[in-house]
DNA sequence: CTAATAGTGTCTGTAAGACAGTATCCA
DNA sequence: TGGATACTGTCTTACAGACACTATTAG
């Protein structure tokens, strides 16, 4: 039995305090027109990793290095492509603030759209969407992640205005700078500091290299039942 | 391009206080009498975790139910079969104390082998399999998956003997006890009560609804660098 | 009785949540 | 000067790690 597999990407960044999801706008069938994840079909002597990478600069025209990028997992349900068997593997790309992307090939357009009013979505890329962003809610609790989503240079605040529009709830200033600054190698202080802003200058840091967090910055429980 | 795509089966269990995997002789080329995860080709009108539930019986003669299923990753360098471009979707499998499997089609011979003293393995699988191993581990920290290796009946020692093989460090039994008891969910009590052992009798429990542990069993950090 | 295992109670250090207060910029 | 944002400190509570003690079985 033949199959095609492609590769999709769930590219997430966070802009304006959203978060965002690259979406193209398909140029070609099926689903001509409709908004869908960026993606391609991987070459015969491509691996899955690079096959990714290919398709990121590719089908979006951002040539940025994705500051990570991980498997995310496997679709391959018979009916999910008209035209054939296809499976799907889906890589989760995060990137720092993000410039607007030109479309590429195969693409009418490309943009950033928040996760929080999407319209719908080709194939079963609503399904693969929303597992890559429960993914990246859940690996902010135990892995350094975060620091993903942010340029070279941030600031606490920044680092935590990630996780307040990854987890769209406000977290305290005064305990996530506590817990940034005392994790060991979660982020390392440059020395220098921002200016301009309106406000006292905050200290810039850079990512540390501590991958996970020990003990994990924990989402509070939705209601906590008590 | 044209693709296979194979399911490949890391299945896990405890026996006698160690962490098992399954792993079949393979009796056909390549890498005849190697030994090597239990997988198959994914049929034309399945989806891949059907596939994995049927490789689950087929390969292995176990027809009892996995307590776990989960995709695990997929794994597709070109060179990874000699024969042609295969792709193989992984999946992890946890199982109660199982029974010695019987062979099945394409194997001489498939056994509990303890994963502290593993044979070499064909293809990738070895990868494969430590990457399985290594997803257990962590989701036994945030997660009430060790139940899935559990019969349907056990006690908290069961439990704790689950934990201590899987992470290979021994845990204090008092406080287990009191974690394991008192996080919501996780086990409960059956009012039934082991008999027959020497010692105190044991209450007997039952897998809890909960799936995530809030908060977390952490296993301790290795060597604690402070 | 002893040995063995199950289960409870207590102390202590660490860290999170809540929130007051101080520092340093811009206008 | 006031407003805004960055940063520090304190109090309280929750919980993990360590360990002593009691309970209930088999022999």
């Amino acid at each position: 039995m033949a199959f095609a597999v492609t590769v999709d990407l769930v590219m997430l960044t966070v802009r304006e305090d959203a978060l965002c999801a690259l979406l193209i706008r398909r140029a070609i069938p099926p689903f001509e027109s409709s908004w869908a994840l960026p993606g391609g079909f991987v070459q015969e002597t491509e691996d899955l990793p690079e096959a990714a990478i290919r398709e990121l600069s590719e089908e979006t025209g951002i040539h940025q290095e994705a500051a990570h990028l991980e498997q995310l997992a496997t679709y391959g349900t018979p009916s999910r492509d008209p035209r054939a068997r296809v499976v799907t593997v889906a890589y989760l790309a995060l990137l720092p603030a993000a410039p607007t992307p030109r479309a590429g090939t195969d693409a009418a357009e490309a943009k950033w759209l928040p996760i929080s009013d999407l319209p719908p979505l080709a194939f079963d890329h609503a399904k693969i969407l929303e597992d890559g962003v429960e993914r990246a809610r859940s690996k902010l609790e135990y892995s350094s992640l975060a620091t993903a989503f942010c340029p070279p240079e941030f600031t606490i605040a920044d680092l935590r205005a990630v996780y307040e529009a990854v987890w769209s709830a406000p977290l305290d200033p005064r305990n996530f700078h506590r817990k940034a600054t005392t994790t060991p190698d979660f982020v390392l202080p440059t020395g220098r500091s921002t200016t301009g802003d309106r406000g006292r200058p905050a200290q810039l840091y850079t990512k540390g290299p501590a991958t996970v967090l020990h003990p994990p910055l924990l989402r509070a429980l939705p209601p906590t039942p008590k």
